[in-house]
DNA sequence: AATATTAAGGTAATCGTTTACCCAACAAGG
DNA sequence: CCTTGTTGGGTAAACGATTACCTTAATATT
């Protein structure tokens, strides 16, 4: 039985509307002796509106809705803490909602964060594009993190990273230091402009010829990174593996080592993500910082910024840094 | 401009009262006939009803507030995700909030949360216990997870870890393998309970003077480890390292290598939480499972049970288990 | 002096659901 | 035929805030 605003008033001896009033600063019509008053009550008796009541009334819930695919992957609570910095600074909350990588998960996420009402939302790795297409027509404001994906100009807002564009330096960072033969493992995608494209392109750029039977593509988890390492190394021999992220860079490091290999002389290894352990894998794993914090921070200032100000939505894209350690 | 019970019940010609028994199921006095109707006429335009509004007049969001440190600390999204989980089975949503260790904003962080309502409440790593004998007034059902906080039959909820047990069993470990001279790196902490006092029990049932000057304590970082390790062994020689958790230990270790010394052979260490990179650290660190994401899973599931049913709060210990890896 | 403006604050509808009651029609029992 | 019960559903008041529109009194303008 938590006090509301009717106590306040009753309290005071004024009406619900100006108290209201007085909270939201619209009180250029009450008096300061008035205005004094209520609010000595307020802070007397800690009231707090109640922003259910409120979200339902204004229909504005200042809350958004973060849609990923796992909180416990190490790659999004970075992100996620981006995106709750940023919204919090900008008064919104904001509300998670895990998909497991599965489309219906994803379906009953966006219902129920609609359900919620949340203002806006934040999807990172999206699946299926068949779902946002559709999605779309609700017109809910919305941005995407770190995926690039073609939503032709549908006032979606985006922040990425050019991650082929890191994959093909890393590559090419493994041909100069003299790899001949590179493994790739990632995960799948039908994506064309996918990691796997980078790859591609610092091997053509180079006359290497791709090679399919050294190329591994499940998901982005250490388990991918052992297998796809044991598998590649249990039949041929490579000098160089390009990770489509830090947790297969880690789980192929494990597997390499287990082979009796050693990291870097036998084979040079490149991660993608610099994910907080990276350093701290034996050797530090040689990767590319892909600025997490930031782009949840870059995410949620521009969707609020929509929402509260009408700003358009655009297309952000963030740079990203070689990190040079020792696997290379 | 979202459809609302009102459009449904225009369509099937009916009053809103019958949409929402049909579609909380207190429809014993509705026809088939028109259950039918009704519910086509849902499905088909995808209705989806407010849970602001019913939350506002029930009087329950069917949301629970998580407040903790920082969910960018690997330790938490693990119990983040158990709670999400369980929650998301029993139907409820989760609201995080990050208090990054301030008591101010813990302070805000619960206000924030009551006033969108949440059912309950659970806390990980609460600080000032002022506050909380404070807040316990308020009265909503509330769990504290991986703390034993002591909360004098309150009806509060806990989910704990033995960790002073924990800890001694570590030390004993790294005594039993020959460590004579053994440091503690950890978090500060006033309460007499923490691990602290698990690595001094160890260390007096087997006779080994307590040395201050090998004992440093400060955060639960990384860091803390590093700069903890670096300034011991800048003025001391140990053969052994009690750290407080992972991270501090993935810090130490680094510091330990650094000075040229090597793990396990010239000083031993073990670690306490198993987060999931400790595998991949160099060597694989010895450590203790806390089994998070299941501490999660059980705090939502006591929580929910509250809320839901009126079962009782109650204590629940977690049974922890040794990881026998490289470090030591 | 008559009128217009402003200051200060109240009234009541509204947001989308839920639910305690109410009502009508019909069947069964006495 | 009258009462009672049951079935099938509707009415309207909440829940806690916001806000368009009123009202009243005081002051300013012509």
């Amino acid at each position: 039985m938590s006090i509301t605003m009717k106590h306040i008033a009753e309290l005071a001896q004024v009406s619900t509307a100006t108290v209201s009033k007085i909270i939201n600063g619209r009180d250029e019509h009450i008096s300061q002796a008035t205005r004094e008053k209520v609010l000595a009550i307020i802070e007397e008796n800690n009231f707090q509106p109640n922003t259910v009541a409120k979200g339902l009334r204004i229909k504005k819930t200042n809350t958004i809705g973060f849609v990923l695919p796992d909180i416990s992957n190490p790659f999004f609570p970075e992100i996620a803490r981006g995106i709750e910095d940023m919204a919090n600074k900008m008064g919104f909350a904001v509300v998670f909602c895990n998909t497991d990588n599965d489309a219906k998960r994803e379906q009953e996420c966006v219902s129920f964060l609609q359900s919620k009402m949340v203002d806006g939302l934040i999807f990172t790795r999206s699946l299926s594009k068949s779902f946002f297409e559709n999605y779309l027509s609700r017109n809910i404001p919305t941005v995407i993190v770190d995926r690039n994906i073609d939503t032709a100009a549908s006032g979606i807002g985006k922040v990425y990273i050019d991650t082929p564009a890191a994959v093909y330096d890393m590559t090419k960072l493994l041909i100069e230091k003299g790899c001949k033969r590179i493994a790739f493992i990632s995960a799948m995608s039908t994506s064309s402009k996918d990691r796997f494209g980078g790859y591609r392109r610092a091997l053509e750029e180079n006359s290497i010829p791709l090679d399919d039977s050294i190329v591994y593509r499940e998901h982005y988890s250490v388990e991918t990174g052992y297998k796809g390492a044991e598998t590649i190394l249990s039949a041929h021999t490579v000098d160089g593996i390009v990770c489509g992220n830090d947790l297969i860079a880690a789980g192929a490091m494990q597997a390499v080592r287990q082979r009796g290999l050693s990291i870097p002389d036998d084979v040079k290894l490149v991660g993608l993500d610099n994910i907080y352990f990276s350093k701290f894998l034996y050797p530090p794993l040689t990767t590319v910082e892909q600025p997490a914090y930031e782009m949840g921070m870059a995410a949620a200032r521009m969707l609020i910024n929509n929402i509260l100000h009408k700003e358009p939505m655009f297309e952000q894209k963030l740079e990203y840094k070689m990190i040079l350690r020792e696997t290379v």
